[in-house]
RNA sequence: GGUUUCGUAGUUCAAUGGAUAGAAUAGAAGUUUCCUAAACUUUUGAUGCAGGUUCGAUUCCUGCCGAGACCA
């Protein structure tokens, strides 16, 4: 469906040749928002043609309105403010855009075809040593919708998940497991697996702390000590029986992650979160050697006399990086750029996004120009998703020192916080226990997800876990609230289905005002597609929720009279509950019937 | 030190180079015959500093101050 902008752009386009004998773009026509103290329904920016026209801006604004008025039907009348021409759309032509909405069965969102581009999301990528928190709270939400928006867009989208599974860290809980375990399991335990894990990898911590101490109070330097430290010994010796294949130790890593894998499992479904593929680290890391192999020959690499094999990158001043080290093994880079590689040879995407935090932005740069100066013209699709660190208002989360929002804690929380206001202002009365649980979940993550999504996800976030939980004014639940008033609105109007709309009614300005919203939101899906920003369509939902709450203060449907308004409010309202819900999808948040 | 991101009401967030910088929350004052008051109405309050580019700058450029990240 055409949006108003585009509709108009030809006619001004067309006008201001007429007028001043230039040909211009449409495309390149700007129009603002009308400002509510003047009068119309959208505005042209003139200024741009005030130098072809030769005039000032408001002679010049005079002329294009009155060449539109008598081009374009649609428009009623116009009133020139300074270089703003501001054109006034008739009703008859918002009634009709609303009526075609109301029909559109899927309006804002659109279905891949055949030539739809193919767009890989690769999100979450936790490390198995330790349980989710906060920050991977903020990289699933954002990953997942991404991929809502894209989808709604008209992309075909696969998500995956790298799943960081080897290393020294994993090596840490597994040994701490294995000297202070004494055979606890989740079962044994009560504990989810991937905490449980995750308790070891803390244990390690301190005794390696002990240990470091210890030898610091023998005269050994911090750098030293962190080295010499009996247990780090340990578990970089584990870690090369992994990599040699031993049979024990690696019947333990597959224990042990399989418990992380269970424990994961619950937190994404509580989360909602999906993956399509989930690749393992240990089944990747090993690629990338014959990139090196690649580069070299094609003189992109460069050998150091060390042996290191580097590229420079220092003419892009992003300086010289190692991708080789001189005793032969990969550093992160390396497997990525294999990664990269093989997985567009399995999947020949168009574009690839990673979801990753803003600390790897140099990283990320590096990887997209290797691959470019290696002749993959695919490099071009890759996207640095790169978002900011969640703050808490005491400072920076920092697992060591204790101060990580766990996720799972985080989650119940919010639950939590839903149940006790619901309770309080006995809006859960008479429900059954599972449906409260339902219900209390669904609002509990409504208010962590809106938080989260609504803000720019390049810029960081300040996270209050004591007031976050807020169910008043911008937030998922009073979205969600919306949407349950606009259900019982049409329960108790007792229509099964959409009545035949009247459209010789008078339209009034709060109305007209929900249409013009409504009207927008393929344009909001269209952009947040294009910026990877679902903050844009948690703005355009808010929008439409608290503009709708206003209206029905001005005009109750139920109790209208001239039956031809009532049904029109009452499309209107069906119409407001289901863009809210198509929004709330791309978010990853359900709205609930009633609340 | 080098590279980079960011500084907006008391607080948390908005604003494709456009009109009087929007919301929410906190503060002040109101609104329940009616759909679900998790609501609505009114009100107080902000672009770090100094220049530049132009019809117009929160937005672009330069310098400074301050915060974060990455690289040594």
């Amino acid at each position: 469906m055409q949006s108003v902008e585009s509709f108009l752009s030809q006619y001004v386009s067309n006008a201001v040749e007429a007028l001043f004998g230039v040909k211009t773009e449409a495309s390149a026509v700007k129009f603002s928002a009308t400002n509510p103290a003047f009068e119309g329904d959208i505005s042209l920016v003139v200024f741009p043609y005030v130098k072809l026209s030769g005039k000032g801006p408001e002679e010049t604004a005079q002329l294009i309105g009155e060449q539109l008025k008598n081009a374009v039907p649609q428009i009623e009348s116009y009133n020139v403010v300074k270089g703003f021409l501001n054109l006034v759309i008739t009703d008859g032509f918002w009634k009709s855009r609303f009526m075609q909405i109301l029909e559109t069965e899927t309006f804002g969102t659109q279905s891949a075809d055949a030539n739809a581009p193919f767009v890989m999301v690769e999100y979450s990528s936790p490390n198995t040593n330790k349980p989710l928190h906060l920050g991977h709270v903020r990289n699933n939400l954002l990953g997942y919708s991404v991929a809502e928006i894209l989808k709604a867009d008209g992309n075909k989208v696969m998500r995956v998940n790298l799943v960081n599974d080897r290393g020294i860290h994993i090596c840490k809980s597994m040994l701490a497991w294995q000297k202070w375990g004494d055979g606890e399991t989740p079962e044994s335990s009560g504990l989810k697996g991937d905490t449980l894990v995750g308790k070891y990898y803390v244990e390690f911590d301190k005794h390696y702390k002990g240990e470091i101490a210890a030898l610091k109070s023998e005269g050994i330097a911090d750098e030293e000590a962190a080295k010499k430290a009996p247990l780090i010994l340990e578990a970089q010796e584990m870690l090369q029986k992994w990599e040699s294949g031993d049979t024990e130790v690696k019947a333990l890593w597959s224990k042990m992650n399989g418990w992380v894998y269970e424990g994961f499992a619950q937190t994404y479904k509580k989360l909602g979160v999906e993956f399509d593929k989930i690749y393992y680290e240990s089944n990747t890391y090993i690629l990338g050697k014959e990139i090196i192999e690649e580069g070299l020959k094609k003189n992109v690499f460069q050998k150091r006399p060390d042996g290191a094999v580097i590229i420079d990158l220092k003419e892009n001043k992003l300086d010289e990086k190692v991708l080789l080290r001189s005793d032969g093994t990969s550093v992160y880079m390396t497997q990525d750029l294999g990664t990269a590689v093989e997985r567009h040879k399995e999947f020949p995407f168009d574009k690839h996004i990673y979801v990753v935090g803003n600390e790897q932005d140099y990283h990320f740069k590096v990887l997209k120009l290797t691959l470019n100066k290696l002749g993959y013209a695919w490099s071009d699709g890759l996207f640095h998703l790169s978002y900011g660190m969640v703050e808490l208002p005491d400072g920076k989360m920092k697992s060591r020192e204790g101060t990580v929002v766990d996720a799972d804690e985080l989650i119940a929380d919010m639950e939590n916080n839903a149940r006790l206001l619901s309770e309080e202002k006995g809006l859960v009365e008479g429900m059954a226990e599972e449906e409260k649980n339902e219900l209390c979940h669904r609002v509990g993550m409504a208010a962590l997800k809106y938080f989260i999504l609504k803000v720019d996800p390049k810029k960081k976030m300040l996270f209050n876990p004591s007031e976050s939980i807020d169910l008043h004014g911008n937030t998922g639940p009073f979205i969600q609230y919306t949407h349950a008033r606009c259900k019982s609105i049409w329960r108790k109007s007792e229509l099964t289905e959409i009545p035949k709309l009247d459209i010789s009614i008078a339209l009034q300005p709060k109305e007209k005002e929900l249409i013009k919203i409504l009207n927008a939101f393929p344009t909001a899906v269209a952009d947040a597609a294009k910026e990877y920003s679902p903050a844009l369509i948690a703005n355009y939902t808010y929008e439409l929720a608290k503009t709708f709450n206003q209206f029905y203060d001005v005009c109750p449907v139920l109790k209208e009279e001239n039956i031809a308004v009532r049904n029109f409010r009452l499309a209107l309202t069906h119409t407001v509950a289901r863009t809210i819900k198509s929004a709330f999808l791309m978010l990853g948040i359900e709205v609930p019937e009633r609340m």
